[in-house]
DNA sequence: GTGGTCTAGACCACC
DNA sequence: GTGGTCTAGACCACA
C-alpha cells in the first residue's frame, strides 16, 4: 500500500507522511481507521522503525491522527481531510501568485489546469 | 537589491537563486548584465561568500548566467526568460497533479486563479 | 458514572484513578462503598479489565481503597479524603514555585485564584 | 548550565525543553541568543546527539528558538517570554478548577500562595 | 502486542 | 564547524 522511495533527496518520514495523507483526503483512510503498526510498516518497507515512529509522531503534532499507547495509530476525526484541502489550495495559491510576479499571463496557466483536468468541466 | 531570511528553513543558496531568476523573468536583469560581485554580494547580505560563490555555480550550471575568470558573472543570453517560464508551469502542472489526485475539483482551482489574477482575462 | 478519553495521552489507568479520588474528595464515594467489580466496570467503559485491575492496585498501595478477595474492592476510611487535599495542595504549592522562578508575580497569580473562585470569600 | 536527572521518569528531552523554557522566561536566555550546539550539549550531559536535537526540534516546532543549519539554535524573538507566561497561568487556572472540584476553599488557597511568595505583596 | 524513548554511530547538506 | 536524517538495536510503559 505504501511505497518510498531511499534514494530521493526528500526523507523518507516526509515521503511517507504525505502519502498518508493522500490517502486520508482520497477516503482510502477514514477517521478512526487504524494505520498499520509501527514496527509492521517499518519492515514491509524496509527502514527503521524509528522513521515510521518519527511519521506517525508528526502527523499526530498536526493532527491528522492521534496513538493510543498500547494499541495503534489511527486516523483522526476532525475534519482532516478539510485541513489537507485547504492546506492544498493554499499551495496552489502561492504558486499562482509567484507565477504572475513572473509575468506569466492567465491564459497559460488556465491551459496547463485544462491539461491537467481535462477541458470540459468534469474532474 | 536582493532579500534573504536566514531563519527560512529554505537554503540561503537557494533563495538567492530564486530572487536573481525572478529578476530575469520580470526583465529587471537582462542578458548580459553584470551581477554583483561574490564578495560585494556577500557582504551587503551578511552571508559567507562561499554561499554567493556556489548560487553563481547553480544557474551557471542550469545555463541562466555565464561567468568570465577575472571580469564577474553575467546574465545569460539562451533564452533564460523563456526556460524559467516553462520551469513554472512545470511546478503548477505538478501541484495541479497533485490536487486532482486529492479530489479536489476544477471549479476549486479556478475560483483560486480568478483570486489571484482577478477575473477578467487580462495580466 | 464513569468517563474514560482513550484518545487522550494521559495512560487510561491514570484517568480512571483520579475519577475516583474526585469522587471521593467529593463525597459521591464514602468509606466502606464498594467499587464497581473490575469486570463491569471494564466492559462499561469499554476498556481491558487488565487496565481497571491496575487501576484499584494503584490506589490500594496508596491507601485510598482497599480489597477483599471475593467480595470487591471498598473505599478506605483512614482519612482519604484529607490525604487527597494534601497531595492536591502539594501540587498547587510546587506549581506555584515554578511560577515563581518563572517571575510571574503574586497579583497575577491572585487574579487567576479570583477568576477560578470568584472575588468573595466563598467556595 | 543544564542538569538532567536521567533516573527521572520525565524524558530527558523534556526535561531539557524544559530548563530551557526557563532560562528564556527568567531572562537568562534573551531573542538570538546562541543556544550550544547539539554535540557540545550532548556530551556535556552525557547524553546522545539525537536527545538534544530531539529538544531543539521540538521547541522550533513550538517556536520558542529557531535553528539555521551550519550556524546553530538561536533563541526565537517573537514574545517567547509572554508565550511562556501565558502557557503557565493557564495551567494555574487548569489546577485550581481541579482544586475547587474537591472542595478546597480559597482560604487554603490563598496559604499555599502566602506561603510560596511571601505574605507581603513583593516579588 | 502497541507506541515512546534512548543510545551508538553513521552520512548528508549547509555555512 | 553546524543541524537534519537515518539505521541498528535496546528498554520501558501501556493494554
Amino acid at each position: 500500500m505504501f511505497m518510498i522511495d531511499v534514494q530521493s533527496k526528500q526523507p523518507i518520514f516526509e515521503q511517507l507522511s504525505e502519502q498518508i495523507l493522500k490517502f486520508i483526503s482520497i477516503g482510502v483512510l477514514k477517521p478512526n481507521d487504524k494505520l498499520p503498526s509501527v514496527r509492521s510498516l517499518a519492515s514491509q518497507l524496509g527502514v527503521n522503525p524509528n522513521t515510521v515512529s518519527k511519521t506517525y509522531q508528526e502527523l499526530e503534532k498536526k493532527g491528522y491522527v492521534y496513538s493510543e499507547k498500547g494499541k495503534g495509530c489511527f486516523i483522526s476525526n476532525n475534519e482532516a481531510e478539510k485541513m489537507i484541502e485547504s492546506d492544498k489550495l493554499d499551495q496552489l495559491s502561492n504558486l499562482l501568485t509567484d507565477l504572475k510576479m513572473h509575468h506569466i499571463d492567465k491564459d497559460s496557466i488556465l491551459k496547463v489546469v485544462e491539461t491537467v483536468y481535462g477541458k470540459d468541466g468534469n474532474v
